[in-house]
Parts: structure tokens; C-alpha cells; sequence
DNA sequence: GTTAAATTCCCCACGATTCCCCACTAAATC
DNA sequence: GATTTAGTGGGGAATCGTGGGGAATTTAAC
């Protein structure tokens, strides 16, 4: 399970620390430890699949509505890219996908359970007070 | 049952105990002994879940409204983080926490029954001022 | 095709943080 | 008053994030 959140810096080079609770489930639950990253299709930020999970994301593309297939195609799973972190944990992220979640230096990375999120930290932390706001009212009955 | 308030001091590491008694009930009621902790959707404060309660927490997620969700998974569940107290009783919260609750040194515990809250000392006596204030004019009859 | 420049990869190194253990003090219990 | 328990502090080892150098590879330029 990927989960918690952490914040690391990107260097001059581009290189990014994954947090080391991450490299550890990546590194005792998938096998490869290989992590495919692609573009959000609705959020300004980067997810990271598993091997494992990046199958099932290509299954659910074949069940979703043909109509939309090709624009996700496009938009989600051609700018995906391939990545295993080097031995100090990290990875070298270019070109469209920074540009993508607009990454400049903070790097916000967000546990999602099978997969994880990778944002700028100004736009997460942005989109947190979007979030606790529209939950203001809301109470929750359990 | 985590009952009654308890005020310990967070350390400059940012180590706090949590309090013996709530310890106490969590080893007695809860096999694996562990925490998941939170931000509060709706107020200043961490939420504290024994693991059966998160269950329960992930459960209702499911059920809420649509709209809601995302927003909840993000400002919530993501942040969580898993503990296990340490030899001393004592956990180590990280800085997004933290931060959320404006926690500095004074900690203060406050048992809600099947799971506790976490608030910076301040920010609690403040609340309370609130809560009286809106109870002013009640009359309970029972 | 050859050379130059830029990029990427791999390794080492330093500083900060975290983790784990031990110890002290004050309060509570007997 | 003696003994246990709770909260707090600190030291040292290990881990983590980060910067930098240099080799290797790729890309661009002539």
C-alpha cells in the first residue's frame, strides 16, 4: 500500500527522491519494481502505477466508452513513461510529464493506495484548501 | 473506550506519548496494537482510529456522496499514517500532520469513545469557549 | 563521418532526520 | 517509605534526502 504523504526536492538535473516508504512497497510487493508514470486525465498531477496496476489500467481501458477510448489513449497512456528508480531511490523526470504537473522543485508525493500521485506542492496545497472547504459542512455518520 | 482528556508535551524531536490509559485500551481492545492517524475533515484537530474503526472509516467512504469523495480521500485518507507507539509509548507524527493541527508543544488527547483526538493544546481550549457559548441557551431534557 | 555539446547514468559523500535503546524524575500505588 | 509506572530527555547508530563529479551515451553541428 502506498500511503502518507512526503515532499522532496527535485535537483538541478531533475532528479527526484521516490520517499522511501514507497521504494518499500514498491520493492517488497511488485516483483519488478518497475513504476509506469503518465499524466492525470483529470488533475494536474502525475500518477504512478506498479506494473501490476498499470495492466489493469490498460483492461480498463478497453471497457470504457468507445467514444472516450481515443482521447485517453492519447492523453493518458501515450505520454506514459517507464521507470525504475536508480540506487539512491530516485528517478529523472522530463519534459511532458513535468510540464504536466508543472514541477519546478517541491515535489509532493500522495499515497493513493495501489498507486501513488506526484504534484507540485503549490498546486497540492492549493488543491487541499479547494478540498477541506468543500467538506466544511459535511459530517460524516458511522 | 478511549474516555477522559490528557495533556502531554511533544518533544523537540516531535515525539509525544499518547496517554497510558488510551495505550491501555489499545492493547487490551485492539489485537494488533496499531494506529491510523488523520487530519479531521472539519475541524483542527488529528483523529486518531484503532485499526478496525479506519475499516470501518474506508467503509463509509464508500457510501458518501460522489461528489465528496475525492476530496475526502485526498484531505484524509491520504495523509493517514500507520503507528505503532514505540517502547516509550510515544509517536512521531510527520510535519503535514502536524502542521494541520497547528500542534507545537502542548498536546492535548481527547478520547471520543471508539477513537480519540489529537489537538494543540491552544486550539482545544479555544474550541471549548465556542462549544459553551453555543450551548447557552439549551435546555436538555432527559 | 567526425567532432562538439548536451544529457543521462552511476558512484561517492555529506548533513539532517529518524529510530532504538537507556536513563532520570515525578507521581502514583502498596 | 519502598516500589512501580508514566512522562520526558538524550546519545548513538542507521537511514534518507541531496549535491556533485565524472564516465558513458545520446543528440546536435559541421
Amino acid at each position: 500500500m502506498f500511503q502518507g504523504e512526503f515532499s522532496n526536492n527535485m535537483d538541478e538535473k531533475g532528479r527526484v527522491s521516490i520517499p522511501a516508504p514507497f521504494r518499500d512497497t514498491l520493492k517488497t510487493h511488485h516483483a519488478d519494481g518497475q513504476l509506469f508514470i503518465t499524466r492525470s486525465h483529470n488533475t494536474d498531477c502525475l500518477i504512478a502505477y506498479p506494473t501490476r496496476e498499470w495492466k489493469r489500467l490498460q483492461a480498463a481501458v478497453k471497457e470504457m466508452p468507445a467514444k472516450l477510448r481515443p482521447h485517453f489513449k492519447r492523453a493518458v497512456i501515450t505520454p506514459s513513461q517507464l521507470f525504475s528508480p536508480d540506487k539512491q531511490g530516485r528517478i529523472l523526470l522530463a519534459g511532458v510529464l513535468r510540464q504536466h504537473a508543472s514541477l519546478s522543485r517541491a515535489v509532493h508525493f500522495a499515497g493513493t493506495g495501489e498507486t501513488f500521485e506526484i504534484w507540485d506542492k503549490a498546486s497540492w496545497d492549493k488543491q487541499l484548501v479547494t478540498d477541506l472547504a468543500a467538506l466544511q459542512d459535511f459530517e460524516l455518520d458511522m
